[in-house]
Order: C-alpha cells, then sequence, then structure tokens
DNA sequence: AGCGGGACCTGTGGGC
DNA sequence: TGCCCACAGGTCCCGC
C-alpha cells in the first residue's frame, strides 16, 4: 500500500519521465476518481510539467499553464498507481486518468479498488485545502532530537494508543499500517500503549526506528505486497525485511517467541508480546 | 477526546 | 469447480 516510501519512489521515477513535457489533455475515465477541479481541465491543454513530488501520501504534479501555476493533487490509497504507455496506448481495465503527452506518451493513472483520486488545485486552493494545512511534519524532514521532541509534545496525556497516533497524519506525515507496526517493532514499543505512558527515551527510540525504517525502505523502492509498481513497473523489496508486518503466526525473528496479532486502531495489526512492551 | 463502525471499492484467497 | 465471505486499508463521517 502507497505510504511514505512508497510514494517517495513514485515520485522519484516518474519525475525524469514526465519533467518538461507538456500536457495535451487530461481525461477522466471514472468521473469519482477527479475529486475536485474539473473546471480547471481546460486550463491544463499545452500546460508543462515541471516534475513530481510528494508530501505525506500524497503525489503532486506540478504544472505550468498560460495562466500560471496548477498542481495534480493525488492520492493512491491502496492500490493507485501510475505508469508511461507510448503514444495512442488504449486504457487499460482500471485506468481511471490519462494525462496525454503527445507524441511523448501518456500517462495512466490505475487504480484497482478505486479509492485514490486526484484534485486539480490551484497553489492557493492547495494551502486552504484543510488537509493538506493540517499535515503534521514529513518524518525524514527533521533532525532526529527534534522529532523525538515533537512526538514527545504530541503523545503527551493522550490517553489513543500509540498505533493510532502513529497513523493519524496531523501529528506525522506519511505513516500507514505497514511502518507503524515496523518501528513499533524496531522501537521495542507495544502497539496497545497508551501514547501518553511513553517515556522520553522511548520517544527516542521511535524517532530513531522511524527514521531507520523509512530511510531503508526508500532505498530498497518499497515494499510490495500485492499490487504496489513504482513508475516504472517493477516491485520494491522492502517486504523481505518486514519483522512483523504480514507474519501473523509466525515467531519473532529476534526472540522467536509467537508473535501476537489482532486489531489495533481498526487495523490488522502484528508484534511481539515478548520484544514490545 | 477518543473510539467503533460504516461507507467507499474490488481482487484475492480460504473454507466448504 | 464454484460459491460465500472475510479481508486488505486511508480517510471521512456519524454516533456514543
Amino acid at each position: 500500500m502507497p505510504e511514505l516510501p512508497e510514494v517517495e519512489t513514485i515520485a522519484r521515477g516518474l519525475s525524469p519521465q514526465i519533467k518538461g513535457r507538456r500536457i495535451t489533455s487530461l481525461s477522466v475515465l471514472r468521473p469519482r476518481s477527479l475529486q475536485a477541479g474539473a473546471e480547471l481541465l481546460p486550463a491544463l491543454a499545452g500546460a508543462r510539467i515541471l516534475g513530481a513530488r510528494r508530501r505525506a501520501k500524497l503525489l503532486l504534479l506540478d504544472v505550468l499553464t498560460a495562466k500560471g501555476p496548477l498542481l495534480l493533487v493525488f492520492h493512491l490509497k491502496m492500490t493507485g498507481g501510475f505508469l508511461v504507455h507510448p503514444p495512442g496506448s488504449q486504457a487499460l481495465k482500471h485506468t481511471r486518468l490519462i494525462i496525454d503527452m503527445g507524441a511523448d506518451g501518456r500517462l495512466f493513472f490505475d487504480d484497482a479498488r478505486s479509492f485514490g483520486w486526484c484534485r486539480v488545485m490551484r497553489p492557493d486552493e492547495l494551502t486552504a485545502w484543510p488537509f493538506w494545512a493540517a499535515l503534521g511534519p514529513e518524518p525524514l524532514e527533521c533532525g532526529q532530537k527534534d522529532l523525538a521532541a515533537h512526538l514527545a509534545r504530541r503523545f503527551a496525556g493522550k490517553k489513543r494508543n500509540i498505533k493510532a497516533c502513529l497513523l493519524d497524519q496531523q501529528i506525522l506525515a506519511g505513516i500507514g499500517n505497514i511502518y507503524a507496526d515496523e518501528s513499533l517493532f524496531r522501537a521495542s514499543i507495544a502497539p496497545t500503549r497508551q501514547a501518553g505512558s511513553l517515556s522520553g527515551p522511548e520517544s527516542k527510540a521511535l524517532a530513531m526506528a522511524l527514521q531507520a525504517i523509512l530511510r531503508q525502505a526508500i532505498d530498497e523502492c518499497g515494499s510490495s505486497i500485492r499490487d504496489y509498481r513504482d513508475a516504472n513497473g517493477n516491485a520494491g523489496a522492502f517486504q523481505n525485511s518486514f519483522a512483523v508486518y504480514g507474519r501473523k503466526g509466525q515467531s519473532c525473528r529476534v526472540c522467536a517467541s509467537p508473535l501476537e496479532s489482532g486489531r489495533v486502531a481498526g487495523r490488522g495489526t502484528v508484534w511481539c508480546p515478548s520484544c514490545q512492551r
């Protein structure tokens, strides 16, 4: 599922394939996949794509139209993905949007489960968008000490469990189910712990674990469970490094205890009852 | 405040 | 083989 490392990998792989290209048109094959900005579609004709970038789990395409800058903001949710196809290529079964780049090909946004979406926005609309404005900091864009301090501050007094807090995009941006479970294992913290009960050293350990795991996952081009592919159609490799996610019923790689599984914060969760306290 | 549950989606895989 | 159902999960929204 595209979380921070997967979206980052997609943005890095996509950017060189589309940078500097001109959009001839954007076709919407599934109306609900365009969540906002239909009135801006005509302005996209002739616009130049400046590049692809990531914020939280969002993938953003910066484009420059004759009337000024616009953004194509995508949320890939569970099964969204991008691939550039040759000019004239026909839509696939799950293609939801096509950005036609003339002789430079066609960028498909495919999404089997149709949870993902695109919003076409002016820069001022983006900054005013409540979801965008409320996003917490990027975990890899602050120093380890700053991240630990931020987490400690945001966890203080919270009765919610720590896993729910890690999944809360307003506390920290980009973490989903996989990296929440993996980070908590690395930091030896049980997902069911009340966030407010974490000690200073535990917040530090969690900050360290989050950064180490996200960096390693980006280095390995993300995790591919089933659907995820990068912008070149390749699978990631971090799934081979999972300590707990998807290992329900198996034994801990560190202490060999049987892993515990259940629903925490409404999500399937796996942890080691011996290593994680 | 925080939690559970439903809605949105569809492909997959286990059980029978 | 085929049917049924649980499950995957990010976000929003509603009700308690």
